[in-house]
DNA sequence: ACTTATGTTTAGATGTGTCTAATCCTTGGT
DNA sequence: ACCAAGGATTAGACACATCTAAACATAAGT
């Protein structure tokens, strides 16, 4: 049996794989789970006897495919859990993180099915992240591109929006940027600040929260939808 | 933060005292816990330092009112989530006992308020044990009488089944005797094997099991109900 | 009251996950 | 090609929860 902080551990090289690419040095990941980098050496060493990561020293750490499936396993579990407590218990899409990790590493595969099952095998969960099958196939992780990477009067679809801040969320919803909505941006200011105009709202957002949303470029049928509460 | 084993702990005396009485010895701790003796002799050590427990050497423990709180709140986790599972995810009640001990350490306040709301504040769970109120009040977990207290030609309701034991409660499932079964005692043999009239059908229940239901007299309003699967 | 059986505690060790302090690589700048 | 700066690892320690083996206390039986 595999510990709750080893899961940790491979689900965040999972998404700083993702999200930085590979191979992740070992400052990098004590910096995101909060732990010092000694701490971080000796667990990838452990993760690394029971073949879960490839590791290289001075180098950095990458998941192997065994790693990858735990990770992807983990990963399934949170999403079904945030589209579950946002469906079934009537959460806020911005609240169901923390539960969500929380849980995640203590539900039965039995669990599992029947989740999903109660929510008709969704594909993607609230913040739009998409829900590994039950195989752990790793999904593609990569639709859309980051905000801050468009520039002005580009008219587009939000896809996803990292769920790892709650307050970012709470703002976020406030302002009417969920996955569905289409923006456009009015302006890009130095230091990444982005202006959009949400069905006639301008917002602003700091690069860092553009960083964390993900974008397509809204096609015709991706009309204007205003989002009701 | 008291850890998922002291918890453990606390609800294991918890169970303990109202089925046997403080104060709870060393050994019948371990064996209930699955642990050695020496580690419950340390670990009680502990739980008396942060004062949840009292504790005469060579005597045994017993919970303080502060630690019968913790105990009551993992209770309440705990069969909150035995109704939620068979009530909202299609469980049976034979299944729900190891899934609730994994989760009941691991839920939030809100978690557990959201439960209780879907559930409309229930008073029993599906084994027909009392679900702790929100402000913790030690719930009365003494209704009914043992049904290896009783003799022939008596007839009794079913109150209470203990969740402890799957097979078990497999084996009573597919027997009838649930929660508000109405039932007829026709035999009692040695070694206090019991044999009932549940509905027309014989079942014997050997003492291990007779011990673990818990019975009150019937009474007119009681009719044999049919329970419909 | 003595002795023995039973149950409890102490002593000492192990594995896991964490830390700080010290040492050791690697790499970029000159 | 050197050296300084920054990152990474080693060394050593600690808290927690567990174990086995040994010492100890209590209670029961003669």
């Amino acid at each position: 049996m595999l510990s709750d902080v080893m899961e940790d551990y491979l689900k965040a090289i999972y998404y700083l794989e993702r999200d930085e690419g590979a191979p992740i040095g070992t400052s990098r990941l004590a910096e995101y789970l909060d732990v010092t980098a000694p701490t971080v050496t000796s667990m990838v060493d452990s993760l690394e006897e029971r073949g879960l990561v490839d590791r290289e020293k001075y180098k950095g750490v990458e998941l192997t495919a065994d790693g990858e499936t735990v990770a992807v396993e983990v990963v399934r579990h949170h999403r079904l859990l945030e589209a579950y407590l946002t469906e079934h218990l009537d959460y806020d899409w911005s609240e169901v993180h923390d539960e969500a990790d929380a849980l995640e590493h203590h539900i039965s595969e039995e669990f599992e099915r029947r989740v999903a099952n109660a929510l008709g095998d969704p594909e993607v969960d609230p913040h739009g992240d998409p829900i590994p099958s039950p195989d752990l196939t790793p999904p593609d992780e990569g639709t859309g591109t980051r905000l801050d990477e468009h520039g002005e009067n580009e008219r587009l679809k939000v896809e996803r929006v990292s769920d790892r801040d709650a307050d970012e969320l709470a703002y976020l919803q406030d302002a009417g940027v969920v996955p569905g909505t289409v923006l456009e941006i009015t302006d890009v200011a130095p230091f990444g600040m982005v202006t959009v105009d949400v069905d006639g709202d301008e917002q602003s957002l700091p690069e860092s929260v553009a960083r964390s949303i993900r974008v397509s470029v809204a096609t015709d049928s991706d009309e204007s939808v205003v989002e009701e509460a």
